[in-house]
RNA sequence: GGCGCAUUCGUCUAGCGGCCUAGGACACCGCCCUCUCAAGGCGGAGAUCACGGGUUCGAAUCCCGUAUGCGCUACCA
């Protein structure tokens, strides 16, 4: 194969749908898996659609999904400009060249002059893809098209096409929705004498019922994802499957094992529905499988860049680091963690004191293992897990009542929670002190609450 | 309307003529484990392979129609 060169070519038009960063991961592990150049390239040749702030957010999005790229903003290139508006006169002598060889024409009409590229009335055209194979289009059945605009900017088709070629890119990998307009570009490159890349259209990424992936279906762009607490590797792994395959069970990759497998031969001809779930699933795989320290960097810079009204500005790292083996196989999303470990750095919470009443246990009787408890507590040595674990199973014994009962009690005294993490280790972390005060206070809502 | 692409469990998919009484994963259901919630283990249910014709000894796999979905048919990409 030639050197592979790939490239990424988003419009500015806002926040990068999870569609075209599916796309871009696919063109982004082709070049990498043939050694090959990724190329970012911003095609802003429309300005009435342009977003301001759009082209941050697709190097952020790329950024943080891991896709790097080897030419285009920032990095530069021998083949740059990389923003189709600075490559303006490109396109203009590229157009002049058409002209001159009769293939584009001039053409006025109240928007001024703008020019067409003049397609041939007979014959047909073939579209070379990938996977899709040969795909035949009658050239009377296509009309004479817009190359130049009359406000001097270049369409798609031609920008698209002289980029690619002064770019040298080898492939062209592109959403399915370009295959009709494909001829026109195989036509461009007749026109000029150029050899045309390979052409790859890729599925789409569609929404639940089968439509467009829109807002009204939830999130639709990456930094929406980042921002419902997702980690970048599970979305890289869940968008790779998305209309690509490995074989008939392999589902787990790391991004090195995703370069290694993926070829264009496996994707997939049709659309795939965005399935939420298996993204949480993949998502909680992924939190589940990371170390301490990892998880708790990664919950504090979440944190930090959108920041959870239910903690402290800056949660202590000692304390989360000691609470995240606790609540890692509980999480779904970063954005999990925020309900379940508030009590951990504050003792502000608040409950309604029949909280603390257990199923078929009364307020005399829960007032009753409320302060055994804090005896225990009070004694216990050392105070540790193990040791809170079995003092409290006896205190349930010389109770007689059930585990679930005491420990239900002192979970919502301790949380303010009737869900939490594991009791006795939590409670652990939060100390004797800390938790002698909360069985007090539990003890005082409940007396002083008329029964 | 015309042209193009697509069509396997609810969803993502495996399958590229006999290995398929169609495999895996998510979700779902049940059991086990268990201090809540999870995680984990085990098991279950779920697809007449869109439909109709062919070709073949044999088709989810090849061919032709039909239906449905999507795209193009813009001085948007």
């Amino acid at each position: 194969m030639p050197d592979i060169r790939t490239r990424f070519a988003p419009s500015p038009t806002g926040d990068p749908h999870v569609g075209n960063i599916r796309t871009a991961l696919f063109t982004w592990l082709f070049a990498r898996r043939h050694g090959g150049k990724f190329i970012l390239r911003i095609e802003d040749t429309d300005q009435a659609r342009e977003v301001e702030g759009s082209v941050d957010a697709i190097k952020e999005s790329l950024r943080w999904l891991g896709l790097d790229w080897d030419e285009g903003p920032e990095v530069g290139g021998e083949y740059g400009p990389y923003f189709q508006s600075e490559r303006l006169d490109h396109y203009q002598s590229a157009a002049e060249q058409l002209i001159d060889s009769g293939h584009a024409f001039r053409f006025e009409d109240e928007r001024g002059s703008a020019l067409k590229f003049a397609m041939p009335n007979d014959g047909s055209t073939v579209v070379s893809d990938v996977i899709r194979g040969k795909v035949e289009f009658d050239n009377s059945l296509i009309d004479d098209f817009v190359i130049l605009k009359s406000d001097g900017f270049p369409t798609y088709h031609l920008a698209s096409v002289v980029d690619d070629h002064f770019m040298r890119i080898s492939h062209v990998i592109r959403g399915e929705g370009w295959l009709s307009s494909a001829p026109r570009h195989v036509l461009l490159y007749d026109a000029f004498g150029w050899d045309p890349p390979g052409f790859v259209h890729v599925p789409d990424i569609l929404a639940s019922g089968g439509g467009k992936l829109s807002k009204r279906h939830g999130a639709v762009s990456v930094n929406e994802y980042r921002q419902l607490g997702y980690l970048p590797h599970a979305l890289v792994n869940f968008l790779a499957l998305l209309g690509w395959s490995y074989d008939d069970k392999t589902e787990l990759f790391t991004s090195e094992e995703l370069i290694e497998s993926f070829s264009l031969e496996r994707v997939s001809k049709s659309g795939a529905i965005f399935n939420l779930e298996k993204l949480d699933w993949m998502n909680g795989h992924y939190i589940r499988e990371s170390g301490d320290a990892e998880l708790t960097d990664a919950l504090l810079d979440y944190w930090c860049r959108y920041p959870a009204t239910e903690l402290p500005p800056e949660p202590d790292r000692s304390i989360l680091l000691q609470v995240v083996p606790l609540i890692r196989e509980r999480l779904k999303t970063l954005a999990d963690a925020a309900e379940r470990v508030p009590f951990f750095f504050n003792d502000d919470f608040d409950y309604e004191p029949d909280q603390l009443i257990q199923r078929k246990m009364d307020g005399a009787g829960t007032l009753r293992a409320l302060s055994e408890a804090v005896k225990v507590v009070e004694a216990i040595e050392p105070f540790d897990g193990a040791t809170l674990e079995s003092k409290l199973r006896s205190l349930v014994d010389e109770l007689d009542i059930k585990v679930g009962q005491l420990l239900g009690t002192l979970r919502v005294a301790t949380s303010g929670l009737k869900v939490s993490p594991p009791l006795f280790e939590s409670l652990e972390i939060l100390g004797r002190e800390r938790v002698v005060r909360d069985l007090n206070r539990a003890i005082h809502k409940l007396d002083s609450t008329p029964q």
